[in-house]
DNA sequence: GACTGGCAGTTGCCCCGGTGGAGTGCCAGC
DNA sequence: GCTGGCACTCCACCGGGGCAACTGCCAGTC
């Protein structure tokens, strides 16, 4: 598959099936795009693209459709990048702008990447794993309970109340706050955790109870699941926008979208496997997950190689990839840009 | 409309409808329920209800569905209690039990509100309009930036970043921390905010601008919607479960459900306009959104009166009413219960 | 050898009319 | 006031025919 001609057939099927939804036919192939031979020939070219399982026909007297692999090879090979207009350009930075936290900026990401993209976007909170702590809070509350609150690095706050069998006395309470920050700040969580542990000798032997039931606490906090990895998502409402021979695919799909686990190794997959710089595409069955057989995912990472969160959007596999690539990278620089700042 | 006869033929058309999905005739009717009369004395007693408006037939040689203003008779006046099973009493219980914080006990009710109805479940978070203000704390970052945290009554933190034009001294930073909190701990939020603007006064006159900008900031996350009014959502994918003759509406439901405007202004109005104890339920355009002509609210207000949060489900007009009650109401009680004790 | 024009062949889509069934409304009778 | 019966209406379903789109192939041309 060298042929320069057959390339451009396979390139001009997918964007005019992209564009219209509909099988494309040699002949109205030609209507759109002057590749200066006739019918017929493209009917040969077809012909050879089918064998090589690029492109198929639903049945013998329809057009043709491409196929995942020839998304994948349209994808890899054929699509020119688009850059966003201006307007879009500035359409995400102001939107971006006004937000006040990390939380924020999340979410007007998921909005601004949903409209730009006519498709589900879905932005990971800024990964904690290798964030640091900033500090620890003790707050004695009534009832011998206590809220053990850390901040981040990345701007997040993490709380948990604990029941007491005791109440610790002011003296106590200072000490924990000082010594627990101090022993932990600037360490990265799972470090920190281990450093709290220590910490404990570091008291005098009768508050020894009380301070390890604070600190078995907190290190649970320091090393949930929970805590470091969430994700908002938005634009669903774009799912019924996709056509109606979509719609007995809806289902699987909100399903998968209401899983957060799925939805982190997606995400997560994007970035253990980026090897190029830039978005990443999984179409159809390479997105591993059987419910988003009919979905194409489009991600990367943003902020510092280091930070290792992502963000990207789910569409269907006829979607604008050269348009999604472009936005979806747009919006990972900005979202990076900014949470880099705090 | 007193014959007693004829609001049971309207329940019993309900009930069919729900159970069927398709219109109920005559015949059918009798087959289901035990009447007692003759199918052609149902057509009379249909005839009637179709004439006062509680049924309508899409089409001549159709059986009868009932209209919005016939669900509304069956809510007020038609359904009997359905009590939920011990088995879904105990998987609310133990469901609920697992969650370690504010955060999760709302996600888990959305989990099991949306499962055991096959709806879309809605929960607000803890209003913060009536909760009081517990602690105040204030951390230095670098580059002259504060972190400003507060912590609720509630459970629910709240922190904000913000720049300032110089460093603040350790020994401003210790005073912040006392003065601010001991200002506002126990007031309410919005009354919090005023003691923070008074508080001011008691610094040294060269700490005055600094101070200004952080109590500024701080009253700003105390009053923001933002920080007052949260919603989670869950069982979207139910949507699709809801027949296909909902396709075209799903999106309209989709975009309303993505918009938290709206789903804070049903759930508010179920707060307000709460006069008898226990689930409200609001039945297609009653519920004042066009997106949701085709849908029904069934919801509740939960915790102690005066928390004025609320959750509940969302789903076809056509719904199990008595079995979504039920629900509600239950997991509302058990939210309720845990919220408190926090 | 590559491309072209033309033609026959296939197949789904759409429209049509007919049929069957479900359900109604009404009326006469009990 | 209820019932049985009957005529009527209207939709849902089905099968067939015409249509249109597209293909594959073949013979001819550059």
């Amino acid at each position: 598959m060298v042929d320069e001609r057959r390339l451009d057939v396979l390139r001009a099927i997918v964007e005019d099936y992209v564009a219209t939804h509909e099988p494309v036919g040699s002949r109205s192939l030609l209507d759109r795009h002057k590749l200066g031979v006739s019918p017929a020939t493209i009917r040969n070219d077809m012909a050879v693209l089918e064998d090589e399982g690029y492109i198929s026909q639903p049945h013998t007297s329809a057009g043709r459709i491409p196929t995942e692999k020839g998304y994948r090879m349209f994808v890899d090979r054929l699509a020119t990048v688009k850059p966003l207009s201006a307007a879009e350009r500035r359409a995400i930075e102001t939107f971006l702008a006004g937000a006040v936290d990390v939380d924020d900026v999340v979410q007007r990401s998921v909005r601004v990447l949903a409209q730009l993209t006519n498709q589900i976007a879905i932005v990971q909170y800024p990964s904690l794993s290798l964030a640091t702590v900033r500090h620890i809070e003790i707050v004695p509350l009534e009832n011998s309970r206590m809220l053990v609150v850390v901040i981040t690095s990345s701007g997040r706050v993490e709380q948990r109340i604990i029941e007491l069998e005791e109440t610790p006395d002011d003296e106590l309470v200072s000490q924990l706050r000082t010594r627990l920050t101090g022993a932990t700040v600037g360490q990265r969580l799972g470090e920190a955790s281990v450093r709290l542990a220590e910490a404990i000798d570091g008291f005098a032997p009768r508050y020894r109870p009380i301070v390890t039931s604070i600190v078995s606490s907190l290190s649970h906090t320091l090393t949930s699941e929970r805590a470091t990895e969430r994700i908002a998502v938005g634009g669903t409402a774009n799912l019924a926008r996709f056509g109606h021979d979509f719609d007995q695919a809806i289902q699987p799909v909100l399903e998968a979208l209401e899983e957060q686990v799925v939805l982190l190794k997606l995400l997560g997959e994007a970035v253990s496997t980026a090897r190029a710089p830039g978005p990443q595409v999984r179409i159809g069955t390479e997105t591993g997950t059987e419910s988003l057989a009919t979905m194409a995912l489009v991600s990367t990472t943003y902020g510092s190689n280091e930070g290792g969160s992502a963000l990207g959007t789910l569409g269907p596999t006829r979607m604008d990839y050269p348009g999604t690539i472009a936005s979806v990278a747009a919006v990972a620089r900005y979202v990076g840009r900014l949470l880099n700042e705090d």
